[in-house]
DNA sequence: ACATTTATGTCAGCCATATTGACATATTTT
DNA sequence: AAAATATGTCAATATGGCTGACATAAATGT
Protein backbone atom coordinates (compact mmCIF):
# COMPACT_ATOMS: atom_id res chain seq x y z
CA UNK A 1 0.00 0.00 0.00
CA UNK A 2 1.21 3.27 -0.84
CA UNK A 3 2.09 5.65 1.85
CA UNK A 4 0.24 8.88 1.50
CA UNK A 5 3.03 11.26 2.55
CA UNK A 6 2.28 14.68 0.50
CA UNK A 7 5.48 16.76 1.21
CA UNK A 8 4.82 19.39 3.52
CA UNK A 9 6.23 21.70 0.77
CA UNK A 10 3.52 22.01 -0.90
CA UNK A 11 2.24 25.27 0.62
CA UNK A 12 5.81 26.67 0.07
CA UNK A 13 5.66 30.48 0.20
CA UNK A 14 5.38 31.83 -2.76
CA UNK A 15 3.11 29.08 -4.14
CA UNK A 16 -0.39 30.58 -5.01
CA UNK A 17 -2.92 29.80 -2.25
CA UNK A 18 -6.69 29.98 -3.15
CA UNK A 19 -8.52 33.32 -2.29
CA UNK A 20 -10.06 34.06 1.04
CA UNK A 21 -13.78 33.30 0.10
CA UNK A 22 -13.10 29.87 -1.64
CA UNK A 23 -14.22 29.58 -5.45
CA UNK A 24 -16.76 26.49 -4.34
CA UNK A 25 -18.94 28.61 -1.60
CA UNK A 26 -18.85 32.14 -3.53
CA UNK A 27 -19.25 30.70 -7.11
CA UNK A 28 -20.89 26.88 -7.17
CA UNK A 29 -23.45 25.98 -4.81
CA UNK A 30 -23.27 24.38 -1.24
CA UNK A 31 -19.74 23.62 0.00
CA UNK A 32 -18.47 19.74 -1.59
CA UNK A 33 -18.52 17.23 1.54
CA UNK A 34 -14.83 16.75 0.88
CA UNK A 35 -14.22 14.33 4.02
CA UNK A 36 -16.49 11.59 2.85
CA UNK A 37 -15.70 11.97 -0.41
CA UNK A 38 -11.95 11.39 -0.20
CA UNK A 39 -12.66 8.67 3.12
CA UNK A 40 -14.84 6.84 0.39
CA UNK A 41 -11.61 6.75 -2.06
CA UNK A 42 -9.44 5.35 0.37
CA UNK A 43 -11.81 2.98 2.67
CA UNK A 44 -12.37 1.47 -0.80
CA UNK A 45 -9.61 0.89 -1.97
CA UNK A 46 -7.89 -0.74 0.77
CA UNK A 47 -11.33 -3.14 1.42
CA UNK A 48 -11.11 -4.22 -1.85
CA UNK A 49 -7.22 -4.26 -1.72
CA UNK A 50 -6.87 -7.06 0.30
CA UNK A 51 -8.55 -9.79 -1.70
CA UNK A 52 -6.82 -8.50 -4.57
CA UNK A 53 -3.43 -9.76 -3.28
CA UNK A 54 -4.38 -13.29 -3.34
CA UNK A 55 -6.77 -13.19 -6.69
CA UNK A 56 -3.49 -11.62 -8.58
CA UNK A 57 -1.56 -15.08 -6.85
CA UNK A 58 -4.08 -17.30 -8.53
CA UNK A 59 -4.21 -15.61 -11.89
CA UNK A 60 -7.25 -14.01 -11.20
CA UNK A 61 -8.84 -10.43 -10.73
CA UNK A 62 -11.66 -8.37 -9.37
CA UNK A 63 -14.22 -9.16 -12.23
CA UNK A 64 -13.12 -12.98 -10.88
CA UNK A 65 -13.91 -12.39 -7.44
CA UNK A 66 -17.47 -10.58 -7.72
CA UNK A 67 -18.46 -13.08 -9.93
CA UNK A 68 -18.09 -15.46 -7.71
CA UNK A 69 -18.99 -13.73 -4.08
CA UNK A 70 -22.79 -13.38 -5.81
CA UNK A 71 -22.75 -16.64 -7.20
CA UNK A 72 -21.79 -18.39 -3.88
CA UNK A 73 -23.96 -15.91 -2.22
CA UNK A 74 -26.75 -16.89 -4.56
CA UNK A 75 -26.70 -20.56 -5.52
CA UNK A 76 -28.88 -21.50 -8.22
CA UNK A 77 -28.54 -18.14 -9.79
CA UNK A 78 -29.38 -17.22 -13.72
CA UNK A 79 -26.85 -15.40 -15.75
CA UNK A 80 -28.93 -12.40 -16.82
CA UNK A 81 -29.29 -12.01 -12.37
CA UNK A 82 -25.51 -11.64 -11.97
CA UNK A 83 -25.43 -9.64 -15.46
CA UNK A 84 -28.24 -6.81 -13.91
CA UNK A 85 -26.09 -7.07 -10.58
CA UNK A 86 -22.89 -6.37 -11.52
CA UNK A 87 -23.91 -3.96 -14.60
CA UNK A 88 -21.95 -5.04 -17.13
CA UNK A 89 -22.26 -6.92 -20.74
CA UNK A 90 -22.70 -10.56 -21.21
CA UNK A 91 -19.81 -10.89 -23.15
CA UNK A 92 -17.36 -9.44 -20.48
CA UNK A 93 -18.94 -11.80 -17.93
CA UNK A 94 -18.49 -14.36 -20.34
CA UNK A 95 -14.84 -14.47 -20.52
CA UNK A 96 -14.36 -14.17 -16.43
CA UNK A 97 -17.16 -16.78 -15.77
CA UNK A 98 -15.61 -19.37 -18.43
CA UNK A 99 -12.54 -19.28 -16.75
CA UNK A 100 -14.05 -19.93 -13.23
CA UNK A 101 -16.02 -22.55 -14.81
CA UNK A 102 -12.93 -24.27 -16.39
CA UNK A 103 -11.26 -24.31 -13.17
CA UNK A 104 -13.55 -25.58 -11.13
CA UNK A 105 -14.72 -22.73 -8.83
CA UNK A 106 -18.38 -22.40 -11.00
CA UNK A 107 -20.23 -25.19 -12.17
CA UNK A 108 -23.51 -24.43 -14.54
CA UNK A 109 -26.63 -26.33 -14.34
CA UNK A 110 -29.41 -26.14 -16.62
CA UNK A 111 -32.79 -25.06 -15.04
CA UNK A 112 -35.08 -27.83 -14.32
CA UNK A 113 -38.27 -25.82 -15.20
CA UNK A 114 -36.35 -23.36 -17.77
CA UNK A 115 -33.97 -25.78 -19.70
CA UNK A 116 -32.87 -22.65 -21.67
CA UNK A 117 -31.06 -21.44 -18.31
CA UNK A 118 -27.83 -21.97 -17.16
CA UNK A 119 -27.87 -21.91 -13.46
CA UNK A 120 -24.63 -21.26 -11.15
CA UNK A 121 -23.36 -23.07 -8.48
CA UNK A 122 -20.06 -22.30 -6.57
CA UNK A 123 -18.15 -25.64 -6.54
CA UNK A 124 -16.55 -26.55 -2.95
CA UNK A 125 -13.15 -24.98 -4.52
CA UNK A 126 -15.33 -22.24 -5.34
CA UNK A 127 -16.93 -21.53 -2.21
CA UNK A 128 -13.53 -22.18 0.07
CA UNK A 129 -11.76 -19.33 -2.10
CA UNK A 130 -15.22 -16.93 -1.86
CA UNK A 131 -14.94 -17.36 2.02
CA UNK A 132 -11.19 -16.76 1.77
CA UNK A 133 -11.47 -13.73 0.58
CA UNK A 134 -14.83 -12.70 2.78
CA UNK A 135 -12.76 -13.61 5.42
CA UNK A 136 -10.22 -10.96 4.56
CA UNK A 137 -12.56 -8.20 4.53
CA UNK A 138 -14.48 -9.56 7.64
CA UNK A 139 -10.94 -8.90 9.48
CA UNK A 140 -10.84 -5.04 8.22
CA UNK A 141 -14.48 -4.70 9.10
CA UNK A 142 -14.29 -6.33 12.75
CA UNK A 143 -10.86 -4.41 12.99
CA UNK A 144 -13.19 -1.02 12.30
CA UNK A 145 -16.29 -1.89 14.35
CA UNK A 146 -13.79 -3.11 17.07
CA UNK A 147 -12.39 0.42 17.51
CA UNK A 148 -15.68 1.81 17.34
CA UNK A 149 -18.04 0.30 19.94
CA UNK A 150 -20.94 -1.50 19.21
CA UNK A 151 -23.26 0.27 17.75
CA UNK A 152 -21.09 0.71 14.71
CA UNK A 153 -22.16 -1.97 12.60
CA UNK A 154 -26.14 -0.63 12.84
CA UNK A 155 -24.73 2.63 11.56
CA UNK A 156 -22.54 1.28 8.83
CA UNK A 157 -25.69 -0.56 7.78
CA UNK A 158 -27.22 2.28 7.76
CA UNK A 159 -24.86 4.76 6.11
CA UNK A 160 -24.04 2.49 3.50
CA UNK A 161 -27.64 1.94 2.76
CA UNK A 162 -28.47 5.60 2.45
CA UNK A 163 -26.32 6.14 -0.02
CA UNK A 164 -27.24 3.59 -2.82
CA UNK A 165 -29.68 5.03 -5.45
CA UNK A 166 -33.24 5.07 -4.20
CA UNK A 167 -34.56 2.85 -6.87
CA UNK A 168 -32.01 0.71 -6.34
CA UNK A 169 -32.05 -0.19 -2.44
CA UNK A 170 -35.16 -2.62 -1.91
CA UNK A 171 -33.52 -4.70 -5.05
CA UNK A 172 -30.16 -4.98 -2.56
CA UNK A 173 -31.77 -5.27 0.75
CA UNK A 174 -33.93 -8.02 -0.45
CA UNK A 175 -31.01 -9.51 -2.43
CA UNK A 176 -28.89 -9.38 0.40
CA UNK A 177 -31.73 -10.53 2.90
CA UNK A 178 -32.63 -13.91 0.71
CA UNK A 179 -28.77 -14.83 0.56
CA UNK A 180 -28.77 -14.71 4.30
CA UNK A 181 -31.43 -17.52 4.00
CA UNK A 182 -30.31 -19.06 0.90
CA UNK A 183 -29.36 -22.63 0.77
CA UNK A 184 -26.27 -24.50 0.47
CA UNK A 185 -26.03 -25.30 -3.48
CA UNK A 186 -27.49 -28.62 -4.42
CA UNK A 187 -26.93 -28.82 -7.85
CA UNK A 188 -28.37 -32.70 -8.25
CA UNK B 1 -28.53 1.60 -13.31
CA UNK B 2 -28.96 -1.78 -12.91
CA UNK B 3 -32.23 -3.04 -11.26
CA UNK B 4 -31.50 -5.49 -8.79
CA UNK B 5 -34.54 -7.54 -9.69
CA UNK B 6 -32.60 -11.19 -9.31
CA UNK B 7 -36.34 -13.42 -10.08
CA UNK B 8 -37.94 -15.57 -6.91
CA UNK B 9 -37.63 -18.54 -8.18
CA UNK B 10 -33.76 -18.71 -6.63
CA UNK B 11 -35.69 -19.42 -3.59
CA UNK B 12 -37.52 -22.38 -5.51
CA UNK B 13 -39.68 -24.38 -3.43
CA UNK B 14 -37.94 -27.66 -2.00
CA UNK B 15 -34.54 -25.78 -1.89
CA UNK B 16 -33.09 -26.45 1.44
CA UNK B 17 -32.32 -23.42 3.52
CA UNK B 18 -29.34 -23.33 5.79
CA UNK B 19 -29.32 -24.75 8.73
CA UNK B 20 -29.19 -22.19 11.65
CA UNK B 21 -25.31 -22.69 12.77
CA UNK B 22 -24.47 -21.91 8.76
CA UNK B 23 -21.80 -23.78 6.90
CA UNK B 24 -18.80 -21.26 7.25
CA UNK B 25 -19.11 -20.86 10.84
CA UNK B 26 -19.29 -24.63 11.72
CA UNK B 27 -16.49 -25.01 9.47
CA UNK B 28 -14.21 -22.05 8.30
CA UNK B 29 -14.18 -19.57 11.22
CA UNK B 30 -15.66 -16.76 11.86
CA UNK B 31 -19.09 -15.71 9.79
CA UNK B 32 -18.58 -13.02 7.43
CA UNK B 33 -20.01 -10.04 8.15
CA UNK B 34 -21.81 -10.20 4.29
CA UNK B 35 -24.03 -7.04 4.71
CA UNK B 36 -20.96 -4.92 4.50
CA UNK B 37 -19.13 -6.32 2.22
CA UNK B 38 -22.06 -6.19 0.28
CA UNK B 39 -23.25 -2.90 0.79
CA UNK B 40 -19.89 -1.82 0.20
CA UNK B 41 -19.82 -2.92 -3.25
CA UNK B 42 -23.27 -1.35 -4.30
CA UNK B 43 -23.12 1.82 -2.69
CA UNK B 44 -19.43 2.61 -3.84
CA UNK B 45 -21.02 1.30 -6.90
CA UNK B 46 -23.39 3.87 -7.23
CA UNK B 47 -21.23 6.98 -5.15
CA UNK B 48 -19.18 6.84 -8.62
CA UNK B 49 -21.73 6.05 -10.88
CA UNK B 50 -22.97 9.89 -11.10
CA UNK B 51 -19.55 11.19 -12.05
CA UNK B 52 -18.57 8.56 -14.31
CA UNK B 53 -22.29 9.63 -16.88
CA UNK B 54 -20.72 13.20 -16.63
CA UNK B 55 -16.77 12.14 -17.52
CA UNK B 56 -17.54 9.77 -20.15
CA UNK B 57 -19.30 13.03 -22.02
CA UNK B 58 -16.20 14.45 -22.05
CA UNK B 59 -14.34 11.65 -22.99
CA UNK B 60 -12.44 11.10 -19.89
CA UNK B 61 -12.59 7.67 -17.17
CA UNK B 62 -12.86 7.52 -13.75
CA UNK B 63 -8.63 8.01 -13.96
CA UNK B 64 -9.35 11.38 -14.46
CA UNK B 65 -11.97 12.25 -12.45
CA UNK B 66 -9.03 10.87 -9.53
CA UNK B 67 -6.01 13.01 -10.78
CA UNK B 68 -8.31 15.85 -10.91
CA UNK B 69 -9.77 15.62 -7.84
CA UNK B 70 -6.63 15.49 -5.87
CA UNK B 71 -5.18 18.25 -8.02
CA UNK B 72 -7.78 20.61 -7.18
CA UNK B 73 -8.05 19.59 -3.67
CA UNK B 74 -3.87 19.58 -3.25
CA UNK B 75 -2.79 22.81 -5.36
CA UNK B 76 0.61 22.58 -6.16
CA UNK B 77 1.40 18.62 -5.78
CA UNK B 78 4.20 17.46 -6.95
CA UNK B 79 4.13 14.43 -9.70
CA UNK B 80 5.30 11.58 -7.20
CA UNK B 81 2.96 12.67 -4.68
CA UNK B 82 -0.06 11.76 -7.09
CA UNK B 83 1.85 8.65 -7.68
CA UNK B 84 1.77 7.61 -3.72
CA UNK B 85 -2.10 8.54 -3.58
CA UNK B 86 -3.22 7.40 -6.41
CA UNK B 87 -1.15 3.46 -6.31
CA UNK B 88 -0.37 3.26 -10.05
CA UNK B 89 2.92 4.08 -11.80
CA UNK B 90 4.09 7.09 -13.72
CA UNK B 91 3.64 5.57 -16.91
CA UNK B 92 -0.32 5.43 -16.61
CA UNK B 93 -0.51 8.25 -14.64
CA UNK B 94 1.53 9.98 -17.66
CA UNK B 95 -1.28 9.30 -20.25
CA UNK B 96 -4.09 10.53 -18.30
CA UNK B 97 -2.21 13.59 -17.50
CA UNK B 98 -1.00 14.40 -20.29
CA UNK B 99 -4.77 14.56 -21.50
CA UNK B 100 -6.04 17.24 -18.66
CA UNK B 101 -3.05 18.74 -19.33
CA UNK B 102 -3.48 19.54 -23.35
CA UNK B 103 -7.13 19.98 -22.67
CA UNK B 104 -6.63 22.45 -20.31
CA UNK B 105 -7.77 21.29 -16.84
CA UNK B 106 -4.62 21.10 -15.41
CA UNK B 107 -1.46 23.23 -15.39
CA UNK B 108 2.22 21.99 -14.41
CA UNK B 109 4.78 25.00 -13.02
CA UNK B 110 8.34 24.23 -12.44
CA UNK B 111 9.15 23.94 -8.68
CA UNK B 112 10.40 26.74 -7.46
CA UNK B 113 13.32 25.76 -5.12
CA UNK B 114 13.72 22.29 -7.13
CA UNK B 115 13.21 23.37 -10.85
CA UNK B 116 12.97 19.37 -11.74
CA UNK B 117 9.41 18.60 -10.11
CA UNK B 118 6.38 19.49 -12.21
CA UNK B 119 3.88 21.30 -9.66
CA UNK B 120 0.27 20.24 -10.85
CA UNK B 121 -2.38 22.86 -10.44
CA UNK B 122 -6.21 23.15 -11.64
CA UNK B 123 -6.69 25.57 -14.30
CA UNK B 124 -10.55 27.43 -13.26
CA UNK B 125 -11.98 25.01 -16.11
CA UNK B 126 -10.19 21.94 -14.23
CA UNK B 127 -11.45 23.32 -11.14
CA UNK B 128 -14.86 23.77 -12.41
CA UNK B 129 -15.27 20.40 -13.27
CA UNK B 130 -13.68 18.66 -10.00
CA UNK B 131 -16.20 20.89 -8.47
CA UNK B 132 -19.32 19.78 -10.84
CA UNK B 133 -18.48 16.42 -9.94
CA UNK B 134 -17.82 16.95 -6.46
CA UNK B 135 -21.33 18.45 -6.07
CA UNK B 136 -22.82 15.38 -7.90
CA UNK B 137 -21.48 12.87 -5.03
CA UNK B 138 -21.83 15.55 -2.50
CA UNK B 139 -25.98 15.71 -3.50
CA UNK B 140 -26.27 11.70 -2.69
CA UNK B 141 -23.94 12.11 0.67
CA UNK B 142 -26.41 14.96 1.25
CA UNK B 143 -29.30 13.02 0.74
CA UNK B 144 -27.97 10.16 2.71
CA UNK B 145 -27.22 12.33 5.79
CA UNK B 146 -30.68 13.96 5.89
CA UNK B 147 -32.29 10.18 5.83
CA UNK B 148 -30.62 9.31 8.85
CA UNK B 149 -30.10 12.37 11.17
CA UNK B 150 -27.85 14.95 12.46
CA UNK B 151 -24.95 12.40 14.04
CA UNK B 152 -24.47 10.36 10.37
CA UNK B 153 -21.98 12.64 9.22
CA UNK B 154 -19.82 12.01 12.09
CA UNK B 155 -20.58 8.71 12.52
CA UNK B 156 -19.82 7.64 8.59
CA UNK B 157 -16.99 9.80 8.94
CA UNK B 158 -15.47 7.42 11.61
CA UNK B 159 -16.60 4.29 10.20
CA UNK B 160 -14.63 5.22 7.29
CA UNK B 161 -11.70 6.14 8.76
CA UNK B 162 -11.58 3.44 10.71
CA UNK B 163 -11.86 0.86 7.14
CA UNK B 164 -8.67 2.42 6.37
CA UNK B 165 -5.47 0.71 6.73
CA UNK B 166 -3.67 1.45 10.22
CA UNK B 167 -0.31 2.67 8.87
CA UNK B 168 -2.12 4.84 5.95
CA UNK B 169 -4.70 6.16 8.37
CA UNK B 170 -2.70 9.44 9.71
CA UNK B 171 -1.26 10.09 6.35
CA UNK B 172 -4.98 10.51 4.84
CA UNK B 173 -6.12 12.07 7.91
CA UNK B 174 -3.28 14.95 7.62
CA UNK B 175 -3.68 15.09 3.82
CA UNK B 176 -7.41 15.77 4.03
CA UNK B 177 -7.12 18.12 6.75
CA UNK B 178 -4.09 20.40 4.86
CA UNK B 179 -6.54 20.23 1.55
CA UNK B 180 -9.35 21.71 4.03
CA UNK B 181 -7.16 24.46 5.11
CA UNK B 182 -5.51 24.99 1.63
CA UNK B 183 -9.40 25.59 0.65
CA UNK B 184 -9.64 28.41 3.02
CA UNK B 185 -6.80 29.73 4.11
CA UNK B 186 -6.68 31.71 6.98
CA UNK B 187 -5.56 35.14 7.26
CA UNK B 188 -1.73 34.64 7.57
C1' DA C 1 -48.21 -25.37 -36.07
C1' DC C 2 -45.71 -21.46 -36.67
C1' DA C 3 -43.80 -17.17 -35.33
C1' DT C 4 -41.86 -14.62 -31.85
C1' DT C 5 -39.50 -13.78 -27.81
C1' DT C 6 -36.24 -15.09 -24.33
C1' DA C 7 -31.81 -16.92 -22.27
C1' DT C 8 -27.57 -17.73 -23.34
C1' DG C 9 -23.30 -18.14 -25.95
C1' DT C 10 -19.80 -16.70 -29.24
C1' DC C 11 -16.90 -14.30 -32.75
C1' DA C 12 -14.48 -10.19 -33.91
C1' DG C 13 -12.76 -5.94 -32.95
C1' DC C 14 -12.15 -1.62 -30.20
C1' DC C 15 -11.08 1.20 -26.02
C1' DA C 16 -9.43 2.51 -21.33
C1' DT C 17 -6.45 1.70 -17.87
C1' DA C 18 -3.31 -0.70 -15.76
C1' DT C 19 1.40 -3.22 -15.88
C1' DT C 20 6.92 -3.89 -16.57
C1' DG C 21 11.33 -2.68 -18.40
C1' DA C 22 14.45 0.32 -20.51
C1' DC C 23 16.14 4.57 -21.34
C1' DA C 24 16.50 10.01 -21.53
C1' DT C 25 16.99 14.61 -19.41
C1' DA C 26 17.48 18.01 -16.16
C1' DT C 27 18.66 19.10 -11.63
C1' DT C 28 20.05 18.55 -7.01
C1' DT C 29 22.99 16.41 -3.68
C1' DT C 30 27.20 14.34 -2.18
C1' DA D 1 32.75 14.80 -11.02
C1' DA D 2 29.64 11.29 -9.57
C1' DA D 3 25.42 9.78 -7.76
C1' DA D 4 20.82 10.25 -6.70
C1' DT D 5 16.29 12.29 -7.71
C1' DA D 6 12.05 13.96 -10.35
C1' DT D 7 10.04 13.46 -14.28
C1' DG D 8 9.09 11.97 -18.99
C1' DT D 9 8.81 8.67 -22.75
C1' DC D 10 8.96 4.46 -25.79
C1' DA D 11 7.50 -0.20 -26.41
C1' DA D 12 5.15 -4.20 -25.31
C1' DT D 13 1.59 -6.57 -22.69
C1' DA D 14 -2.68 -7.73 -19.83
C1' DT D 15 -7.25 -7.02 -18.00
C1' DG D 16 -11.73 -5.95 -18.27
C1' DG D 17 -14.83 -3.20 -20.07
C1' DC D 18 -17.55 -2.04 -24.67
C1' DT D 19 -20.46 -2.62 -29.43
C1' DG D 20 -22.33 -5.23 -33.16
C1' DA D 21 -23.57 -9.31 -35.34
C1' DC D 22 -24.99 -13.74 -35.34
C1' DA D 23 -26.30 -18.69 -33.52
C1' DT D 24 -28.97 -21.94 -30.83
C1' DA D 25 -32.30 -23.83 -27.97
C1' DA D 26 -36.31 -23.48 -25.54
C1' DA D 27 -40.44 -21.19 -24.03
C1' DT D 28 -44.48 -18.53 -25.25
C1' DG D 29 -48.16 -16.43 -27.95
C1' DT D 30 -51.24 -16.51 -31.83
Amino acid sequence: MADINVSAKIAAPGVAERPAGSAASAAGGPEPIWDIIELLFFAYRDFVGDPDEVLSKLGFGRAHHRVLHFVNRNPGMKVADLLDILNITKQSLGRVLKQLVDQGYVLQKEGAQDRRQRLLYATPKGEALSLKLAHLQTQRITRAFGELGPAAHEAARRFLTAMIDTDNREGVLRLIARADRMAKPEPK
